[in-house]
DNA sequence: ATTGTTGATGTAACCGATTTCATTTATAAA
DNA sequence: TTTATAAATGAAATCGGTTACATCAACAAT
């Protein structure tokens, strides 16, 4: 690997100038700059990036911890802050944390060692909490998808609140009173907000709340059919069942299947996502369309601009969402209405 | 940011003594090492890595090209690769390609200027050639999942022809002889193997190859529903389909049903992955399963034993398949067998 | 002709660790 | 006690770039 010495060397002229003709041309006359090209080229000189980043302080690396890669909303956040930041000159160290916290933190301690600028987390944790607090001072993060709710730090999410009051709505308005809520685990915010949607929306039909439907998964397709088929055994079934996301969604139909149940002729399923295969579920899954991408490239800005000191306050950004309606929500049943 | 001289200064040392007691203590006596140790903690000292990587050439930095983040099985090779690197102490660099030859190759630049110390390709594609060619180098560089016929370098992958025959035998077994492929693009490796696997099995039986039952998808769920819908008009359609993983095979179903046909009771279907959707599909997929996070978690160490010196001739890892039989195949229709 | 200004280039410090080599100190052997 | 040897420590070089500052030449203004 030759250096910029050796390039210097070749090209009769200082380090300095070899570094300005490749950095700064118009500070170098054109036949100098024309002869450090002519070494960069004859000796196929790269320069170490390493020795740049280390020098600058500056690594243009970000951090990204994602709950479950294998999860398909959250592949297609990845896809949209990769694009993003290789757009922008950043690579992204990806973690899959399994929502493990010391895996979370293992991964935030290369901000502090400095091998990245900054981190984007996609689940309610701080992992910088504890430093943070130690040492008083902020490190760069944006939270992202499931956020934090007193967090001084960037975020980026939907308003899930609506979102999961809309879909409630739309199964109201099919006629359906016991909807069941298949949701994720209780502590997340997420789940909490969602939950909170759902009853704004059956408060304001009038239609009593019943513990009892609400379901906790794990947003897999087996939580999805353990749910349903639970549900359905209960003594009072729901008509409608509304997931916190598709794969469970999918999963929940199965299940009602197997059952003997039909979807929607009994029994309404409605997700949350709009993944690639809830178009191709049978039936085609009604759900709640977030920018999955969106989402990952506006992290992924938010946290370049708050690096590079273009940010001021903290923004909250919130994303549209989009209700997606296909064939698996429809009529309640006569014998229940 | 504390530095080691800050270090060695508030413990009294020098900073060689402050980098012996961290990195080999055994070279320090006990009561430096304490007084060292004290100040540490008292400073919050992180060492800089990226001073260290500079120092030492060595990045610890692996780049992984995925053709598309958003497809489920690579999310999963990804999911091995991750958890590999990160017990042997190496972080993963992801790039969603998306197939664009330039784009991995200014990722695979990472590699040139020191920003990584290797590379994993999931694609038939050399994004060191060039580079190799003119420099007579070889970079390291390991190969999965889809691989280059000629390539020195280490390799992983499944038997797929082997694969592909297993899966064509099971539907011959069922009685179907129409058998379509829903194939891949036609260039790629993984496509031709397969495809001489599914003609290995219908030469064994004695079964007539047919050009017009080979349909070229895009690994999308949209073009398996295609590649099905037009199959299905086709004078002589066929009685069974072997895609090439299990998202064309689903969209193929929901094709299928769509213009009236039972599945498996018309057409029977098989996919190729056994992603977790495939046995919620309805029916459940027919499909050859692929340790996934082995893939990924193989790789890895491969990489890291080829960029540590520890391998010798580039091996080529050959994984196990295993024909997963579910509710999506079926005896062939007797009208037309 | 003198001074000032600009443009082009070079010298050397610097980033923060590790590591070689030299030196000092402690310990064991004679 | 002296000497040989081992252990502990420090000074300084090093990795490969960037950049502040110094230098020098060319040219313009006076």
């Amino acid at each position: 690997m030759s250096t910029i010495r050796d390039v210097a060397q070749q090209a009769g002229v200082s380090v300095a100038t070899v570094s300005r003709a490749l950095q700064q041309p118009d500070l170098v006359s054109l036949k100098t700059r024309t002869k450090v090209l002519t070494a960069v080229k004859l000796l196929g000189y790269k320069p170490n990036l390493m020795a740049v980043k280390f020098r600058s302080g500056k690594t243009r690396n970000l951090v990204v911890l994602v709950p479950t890669v294998a999860n398909v909303f959250f592949a297609r956040v990845i896809s949209g802050m990769q694009q993003a930041a290789h757009d922008k000159g950043y690579s992204l160290l990806l973690c899959n944390t399994l929502a493990d916290e010391e895996m979370e933190q293992s991964y935030a301690r290369m901000v502090h060692t400095s091998q990245a600028d900054g981190l984007i987390q996609l689940r309610a944790y701080n992992p910088f909490a504890q430093l943070e607090m130690k040492t008083g001072t902020v490190l760069p993060m944006v939270n992202a998808c499931e956020v934090l709710d007193r967090i001084a730090c960037p975020t980026v999410l939907l308003d899930n609140r609506a979102a999961a009051c809309a879909m409630t709505e739309h199964l109201l308005q099919l006629g359906h009173k016991r909807i069941a809520m298949i949701k994720g685990p209780p502590r997340s915010p997420l789940t909490r907000d969602r939950v909170a949607g759902y009853r704004d929306a059956l408060d304001a039909a009038g239609v009593a709340f019943d513990e009892s439907l609400l379901y906790p998964g794990d947003f897999t397709l087996q939580s999805g059919h353990k749910a349903a088929t639970e549900l359905l055994n209960l003594p009072n079934p729901p008509t409608a069942m509304f997931c916190e996301n598709d794969e469970m969604a999918i999963g929940a139909i199965q299940g009602i299947k197997q059952k003997g149940f039909a979807v929607p002729g009994d029994i309404s399923v409605a997700g949350f996502d709009d993944i690639s295969f809830a178009a191709f579920a049978d039936p085609p899954l009604t759900t709640i369309a977030q920018p999955a991408e969106e989402f990952g490239s506006t992290a992924v800005t938010l946290l370049i601009d708050l690096l590079e000191g273009r940010l001021g306050k903290a923004p909250k950004v919130i994303l549209p969402f989009d209700l997606i309606q296909r064939a698996s929500t429809g009529p309640a049943p006569a014998g229940f209405s």
